[in-house]
DNA sequence: GTGAAAGCGCTAACAC
DNA sequence: GTGTTAGCGCTTTCAC
C-alpha cells in the first residue's frame, strides 16, 4: 500500500503521456496495439488501479447509485465483536428462544433488486442504513457521492429530500404518490388489500371481522386500510361495525393485540396490515388452542418468507420487493438519461397468495 | 438538477473564501458564528451538497468500504420489469410451486453486519455482486473507489486480489487461512462440524452414517469434511466405511443425492455440509414416509432461517454471519489505522444448534 | 495516433 | 479567524 501508483507513474514507465494511458483504459481501440501493450504491461507491473474519485470528478459522473434505508435500529450495534474460537464449540438446544427477529426481508430483497438492476446498467450501488440523528447527515453525505438516490418513504425529512434533489435525481420507495416532484415507486397496496379482504368477506362470507393496522405514519398502511374499507363497502358491511386496532408492524405487537382482541370476543377473521403482525396473531391463537382456519381466519400482507413456513402457512398479499428495487434504479437511470422527464409514479402489481390460514 | 452549486458558488454568495466554506462544513468551531451562519444560509439557499468525489480526491481517503460477493447468478437478471398495476389483483393458491429458492441468507446477513460496523466507524458501504466474465473488471473498478475491500473467498482470482491489495487493504471472507498476506475472517468450520458429528456419533451412538459434501472448490466445505473425519476417528470408525457424496450446496442437489442414497440403503444418519443440502434430504425422506429423527437423523451446517421452520426443524451448526461481516469491516479499518499490522486471521466461534432432526 | 494543458470541486498547508 | 494557493488523479478538447 505504499502510495498507490497514478496515471503519471504508468505513463512514465510506458513512455507515453498520461492522455494515452487514459485512452488505453477508456477506449482501447483508439490506441495503437503496440502502445497499448506497453501501457498494460506498466499497469500490471505497477499494480495500477485507477482512482474512481478522480475519474468521477473529471467525468462529472460517478456511476454510482445510492440506496438509503432506515437502520436496523441500534439494537445490536452495541454488542462487542466476539473474539476467540478454539475447539470448544458450544452445543445448545433450540427451544425457540434463539429466534432473532431479523426478518428484514423487505430491505434485503429491495436491495437485491436494486443491485441487480444497477449492475445491469453499469452502476455501482452504495448502501447506507442510517439511524438516529445522524441520519440526515448521512443522506447528505451519500448524496454527494452518487448520481442518483433511492430513499425509503418517510425516512428522511421532505426538506432534506428537496435539498438533495436539486443536485441529483431522487426516487421515493413505497408510500403513496405525492405531487412532490420526486419519482415514485410503490406497490399496489390498496387494490391488494381490497382483493384479499374481498376474498375473506366474499368467498368465506365473513362478517365478524377485525382489522389490525400498522403504524400511523406509514403511507403503505394507510392505503391498505383504505383498500380494506373499500372491500367492507362492497360487502355491504358498515365500517363502524368493524374494530380497527393500531399495531406497529411487529410480531410482538401482533401478539399483544391478538390477546386483547380475544379477551373480549373471538372474531371469525383477523385481517392484518402486514405479515409480522399476522404471525403474532397466529402465535396467540395457537397458544389458546383456537383452530386456524376452522375457527378463525387470519391474513397478512407483504409475502415474507416466514409466512410460507408458519403453522399454519399464512395467506397474504405478495409485494414484488425485488422488482421495487429494480424499478427504483430504473427510474433513476431513466431520469439521468433524460432530466427533462416529468416525475414518474410507478405502481407495481401485487398478488394475493392463498395459504392455509385463509384458503 | 441544473448544474450543481460548488464551494465557489457558496463562497461568493456568503462573501467569504472557499476555504471558509470548507471549514464551516468540516470544523464549524474554527469559524466565527456570524460567518458560519452566512455560509449555512448560502448552502441552504443554493441547495449545495458537497461533492464526495472531490472531497475524497483532495483528502486522499474515500471513507467507503467495498464488499464483493459472487452474484445471484444471472438467473433473474433477464426478466423484464413488470409494468402496469390497475385494480385487477390476481389471486393464486400457494401449492409450493411459488417457492423461489432465494435463501441468500448468507449474503444478506454478512452484508448487514458489514453495514452496521461500517456505519459505526463512519464509513459508507459499496456493494457489488459480480457475475460472469466482467467480475474481475467490477472488482477492479470498485477497488478504485474505496479505502478497503472485503471479498468472499474464491470469487476472484488471486492474481487480481494481489493486484488490488497493492492499493488498498483486502480482507478475504470465509475459506481457510492462507499465508497470502491478506487479512482473513472466517468461522470455525472444522471444529464446528467435528462437534456436531461428535454428537451424532457419540450421543446417538450412530455408526451407519453418510456424509454429503459441498462443491469441490469450497474451502469451507473442505474444513467441514476434515472436521467430520476427525469425529469419525474419535468414534473409532474407519473412514473408508463411510460413504461421502459430493453435492453442491443446493437443496435440489440434496434431494437428488438423497434419492440415490436411499435407493441403496437407508443409513441411520445423514450429515450434510450445509443446510440447503440437508433440507433437500429431508424433502426426500418425508416423501418416502421415512421418519426423522426416529428412522434417520439429519444435520446441516450454516444456521439459515429456513432450518428453523422446516419439518422437522433442522439440527445444524450456526455460523455468526452478521459477525463475519462486522469482523471484515473491522479488519479493514484496523489496517487503515495502522498499515504496518501483520496479516490477521480471525476465526469466529460457531455453535451447534440441536433441533428436531437430530436432538 | 499521441501529447499538452485546462479543468473537475475540494482539502490543507501556509500566510496574513 | 480568514484568504491564497497548491495540488489530489483523472478526462477531455485541441493541436500536431
Amino acid at each position: 500500500m505504499a502510495k498507490a501508483p497514478t496515471v503519471y507513474d504508468v505513463a512514465e514507465r510506458a513512455h507515453v503521456s498520461i492522455a494515452t494511458v487514459s485512452r488505453v483504459l477508456r477506449s482501447p481501440d483508439a490506441v495503437r496495439e503496440t502502445t497499448r501493450d506497453r501501457v498494460m504491461e506498466a499497469v500490471r507491473y505497477l499494480g495500477y488501479v485507477p482512482s474512481g474519485n478522480a475519474r468521477a470528478l473529471a467525468a462529472r459522473r460517478t456511476n454510482v447509485i445510492g440506496l438509503f434505508f432506515p437502520g436496523h435500529d441500534d439494537l445490536d450495534i452495541s454488542a462487542a465483536l466476539s473474539q476467540s474460537a478454539g475447539a470448544e464449540v458450544p452445543i445448545v438446544v433450540d427451544d425457540g428462544s434463539l429466534v432473532q427477529e431479523t426478518e428484514n426481508l423487505y430491505f434485503d430483497e429491495v436491495l437485491r433488486g436494486a443491485e441487480i438492476e444497477a449492475w445491469r446498467r453499469g452502476f455501482a450501488l452504495m448502501v447506507a442504513a442510517g439511524r438516529g440523528a445522524s441520519r440526515e447527515a448521512l443522506v447528505n453525505d451519500i448524496a454527494g457521492r452518487v448520481d442518483g438516490l433511492a430513499v425509503l418513504a418517510r425516512t428522511v425529512s421532505d426538506e432534506l429530500l428537496a435539498h438533495v434533489a436539486r443536485r441529483i435525481p431522487v426516487v421515493v420507495l413505497a408510500g403513496s404518490e405525492r405531487d412532490d416532484g420526486f419519482d415514485h415507486v410503490s406497490a399496489s397496496n390498496g387494490p391488494g388489500m381490497r382483493a384479499l379482504a374481498g376474498h375473506v368477506l366474499g368467498a368465506h362470507g365473513v362478517r365478524d371481522v377485525v382489522y389490525i393496522a400498522g403504524p400511523e405514519d406509514s403511507p403503505d398502511d394507510a392505503e391498505r386500510l383504505d383498500g380494506f374499507r373499500a372491500a367492507l363497502h362492497e360487502a355491504g358491511i358498515v365500517e363502524s361495525d368493524v374494530p380497527v386496532y393500531r399495531g406497529d408492524f411487529t410480531r410482538e405487537r401482533g401478539r399483544a393485540i391478538g390477546e386483547r382482541i380475544l379477551a373480549y370476543h373471538t372474531p371469525r377473521a383477523v385481517v392484518c396490515s402486514n405479515d409480522q403482525t399476522a404471525l403474532g396473531v397466529l402465535d396467540v391463537l395457537e397458544a389458546r388452542g383456537i383452530r386456524v382456519p376452522d375457527d378463525v381466519l387470519v391474513t397478512g400482507f407483504d409475502g415474507i418468507t416466514a409466512g410460507r413456513h408458519s403453522r399454519p402457512t399464512l395467506t397474504t398479499v405478495h409485494q414484488p420487493m425485488v422488482e421495487l428495487g429494480r424499478a427504483a434504479v430504473h427510474a433513476i437511470t431513466a431520469r439521468l438519461d433524460d432530466p427533462t422527464l416529468a416525475a414518474q409514479s410507478l405502481t407495481l402489481p401485487v398478488q394475493v397468495v392463498l395459504r392455509a390460514s385463509c384458503p
